[in-house]
DNA sequence: TTGTAGGCGTTATCAC
DNA sequence: GTGATAACGCCTACAA
């Protein structure tokens, strides 16, 4: 109920030493006596004082804050990356200031600048794809940036990923073994990491001697209706089994494929692309490319504080390794 | 690449006017000739000017953040909420401290604190449990809290929910149409939603003549697996439908049911609590209640700016509506 | 080891 | 309408 918030220098007054010892004491320097240390400690139980993070802030030029930005935090995918974020943010004592930019430029443009504006002293960047004007604004200043499942193509930012073309060559190859006419459904190969495993399904069906073919390629957004309506397609397509980026369009994909009585695994196999847990919900589960989310997003964190303590760094693109988990959308 | 941080000040100097000038043109305020206002807008263009949020907090003691905590992001409840909370928040030009608690009350003490180290101007608090030492915590301050998708049992802290008793009395009501050994699974019932539903449950049994069977409730936690290890159970006490509070517990029993190969919804019928958007990727889709979660965080936030303003509220326990959405899993 | 004093970038209160 | 001038709460040399 109290009010009237008690600072540094009330603090300092109780314990009878000066603000500067108090600071010192709130931000662990070494430079205090045992005694006055615990007078000062006992003086702040008494008054409850709690350290301003804003005035802090303004001082050190340090927030301890660090700014997330995602396309939307309702996309399982996004939710378990940002996971991963916030646990070792808040390891390292950071908060983190989460921003939906619905993957539009223009508000995208907004949220960050608003990020700036805060002073975060890092940044989270999590999406699919960045534009010019993104890139030249998260640029123009030098707060660290990391990129968290997302390629930058120049490798000028630091990123953590997996190894996009080795998966969708794995998975198009496990799929091979029982199908020849094998659909990839991916977002727009506009983005980084659908032009990789692209290639890397290219790779397997020619490892396998089979030719690629355009007609199998399905370009399309990260919906579940999306998905949906894809299932009509494979079949005129006579498509017998698919490889899928996103999991919501492999969900929507099984559904529809259950509900015109076509059965999975047994005429038509499906892995998709990222282990969220709906991927777990489905009868059959889903076979899925298990992208380690949580660690991408602890991952690009803890680089992160390496880049705000200006710790050297060895290498700045990072690739994590992934699994294939078996369910029962193949054989 | 500019680092020097441009202030309120080299805009005054540019501009040739006093820093005060410069301020009240940034904040808006009236009382300035639209000519010096134009210089000043042109100075501040000129040098690429960006106000230090940090530095306003300190001296208006306004920080335009927010924090929100959840158990975990990575449900898709929270995320739902939070997304509402996020709109419009950035639609009142907030940002929002997102943190996690895993409803641990240690954690949830120490986050909390950090939120109120930041500054911020409000809390929205969501989850499904407050503990005496958290609630003490949150009202140790004058900083305003909005519960979001939880009831406040002694109404003292303003809250945005649906009607859950309602809600649990015709999804009730609804099965009994077909049936007669109707489950009913919620969380913990030490939350207040979950008595409320338990009291619609009753109601709805009451008014078809049945009488309330202890063995039917099922007790659990917000977990896929949980949902799983339930379909056995049912079987074998020959339930034949279920109102399931968590969409993901609804999912596992679902999922399970279907492995046994009971047919859904010719042999068991299910209702879902919170209509997250897996409940429409399953198939058969499950039929649920429709918590408009978003709105829930958007009004929620829409409450906490008229808070954090001192506006006046005419009521501070809102019940929004729902809605029940038919899909497969019922007759 | 501890204290003094000058910022940090804005807002806000008074005068003019 | 505009300009000084204190705060705001803390950090950080620099002194002592």
């Amino acid at each position: 109920m109290e009010e009237s918030t008690t600072t540094i220098y009330d603090v300092a007054r109780v314990a009878g030493v000066s603000m500067a010892t108090v600071s010192r004491v709130v931000n662990g320097n070494a430079n205090v006596k045992e005694k006055t240390r615990q007078k000062v400690l006992d003086a702040i139980e008494e008054l409850d004082y709690r350290p301003n993070a804003v005035a802090r802030g303004l001082a050190s030029k340090r927030t301890t804050t660090v700014g997330g930005v995602l396309p939307t935090i309702t996309l399982p995918y996004f939710a378990e990356i940002a996971r991963g974020i916030d646990d070792i943010a808040s390891m390292y004592q950071y908060n983190v200031i989460l921003v939906n930019s619905d993957g539009e430029e223009e508000k995208e443009l907004k949220v960050i600048e608003s990020l700036f504006s805060k002073q975060v002293d890092g940044i989270v960047y999590m999406g699919s794809f960045m534009t010019e004007k993104v890139r030249k604004q998260l640029q123009s200043t030098r707060t660290p940036i990391v990129l968290a499942g997302m390629i930058d193509v120049d490798k000028r930012m630091s990123s953590v990923n997996i190894d996009y073309r080795l998966a969708a060559h794995q998975t198009t190859s496990e799929l091979l073994q029982n199908n020849k006419r094998i659909a990839f459904v991916s977002g727009s190969l506009e983005e980084a990491e659908n032009t990789e495993r692209m290639v890397g399904y290219q790779e397997a069906l020619e490892e396998a001697g089979l030719k690629f073919d355009e007609s199998l390629v399905f370009e399309g957004n990260y919906s579940f209706e999306n998905g949906l309506a894809l299932a009509e397609q494979m079949l005129s397509k006579k498509i017998d089994a698919a490889i899928v980026s996103y999991d919501t369009v492999a969900v929507g994909l099984l559904n529809a494929l259950l509900a015109k009585g076509v059965k999975v695994p047994e005429d038509f196999e499906i892995i998709s692309g990222s282990n969220s847990p709906i991927t777990a919900y489905m009868y059959p589960g889903l076979t899925s490319v298990n992208q380690p989310l949580y660690d991408i997003g602890a991952v690009s964190m803890r680089l992160l504080t390496k880049l705000m303590h200006k710790e050297e760094i060895e290498e700045n693109q990072l690739i994590l390794a992934h699994q294939i988990i078996n369910r029962g959308s193949t054989k």
